[in-house]
DNA sequence: ATTACATTTGGTATTGATTATTAATTGTAA
DNA sequence: TTACAATTAATAATCAATACCAAATGTAAT
């Protein structure tokens, strides 16, 4: 692997550990810029690419929308709003036990799932109830 | 519900079923142009996208790729290959149960999820067998 | 250090999928 | 058959992501 560090690639990893959240690459973005004014966005997508190729990150593709990345690179699944689109971890007991028993369903040959849970957010709860009322 | 059915929105729909698969919004236009020359691309995408809310075909969010449609609206689970993209339906039995168990999970209502089985679909499989020769 | 090469960067253009706009057409209903 | 609503074709606009490229930075051998 030895990835070198340059200085960016470094504040970039910072950050996004730091925000503990799931972040896209313009929100990372605008928080980087404050650190590091004339960083590029090409910048941005590009180290986190290359920090999640090389494991150091997670990249998340959500159902249809913008791709977030993910602070903790140790596969496990994520829950997410369907309001405001927020991501969680989840730590289920691996479900991927029954699907490697799948293998060659429908001829194929199984390599990986992506579990995605949907939910509404303690927030968006919170919110729907007061505009109710 | 009550859908009015136009001369497009029959023609797409009819060749999304007789093809009996998960195309996109433009596979879909190349053949529907077979047989409605002058339709237009915007008009397959908003026809598919009624048709999905309606509950008369599925719509499918494969991890960061194209969205396909489904000629077959019922839930159900996909596999896909993570070569060529092709996409077929499965038939597990219901990882759901499990699922609605996590109510609350995290702070979240959970209303649905998403399984996504990845692999190597046989014809993948078979070329990658030819060039390894 | 000095040259020589490779990598990375910032800035911007381009791409690709999808959605928005709009004037013209078609459908519907009194 | 006039009047209103929905749909269409064509095209422009949007949005996330990637490609491009000249300038800047890093590295290694001299």
């Amino acid at each position: 692997m030895q990835l070198r560090m340059t200085n960016q690639r470094e504040i970039i990893l910072r950050e996004l550990v730091k925000s503990k959240e799931h972040l896209t690459a313009d929100e990372l973005y605008d928080i980087v810029k404050k650190v590091m004014p004339r960083i590029s966005l090409a910048t941005v997508y590009r180290n986190l690419d290359i920090l999640s190729e090389a494991g150091i990150i997670g990249k998340l593709e959500i159902s249809g929308r913008q791709k977030r990345f993910d602070h903790d690179p140790k596969d496990h699944d994520h829950i997410y709003c369907a309001i405001c689109h927020r991501v969680d971890n989840l730590n289920l007991e691996r479900t991927g036990e029954e699907i490697k028993k799948m293998d060659a369903v429908e001829g194929y040959t199984v390599t990986g799932y992506r579990l995605e849970i949907i939910g509404i957010c303690q927030s968006c709860q919170k919110k729907a109830k007061e505009k109710s009322k």
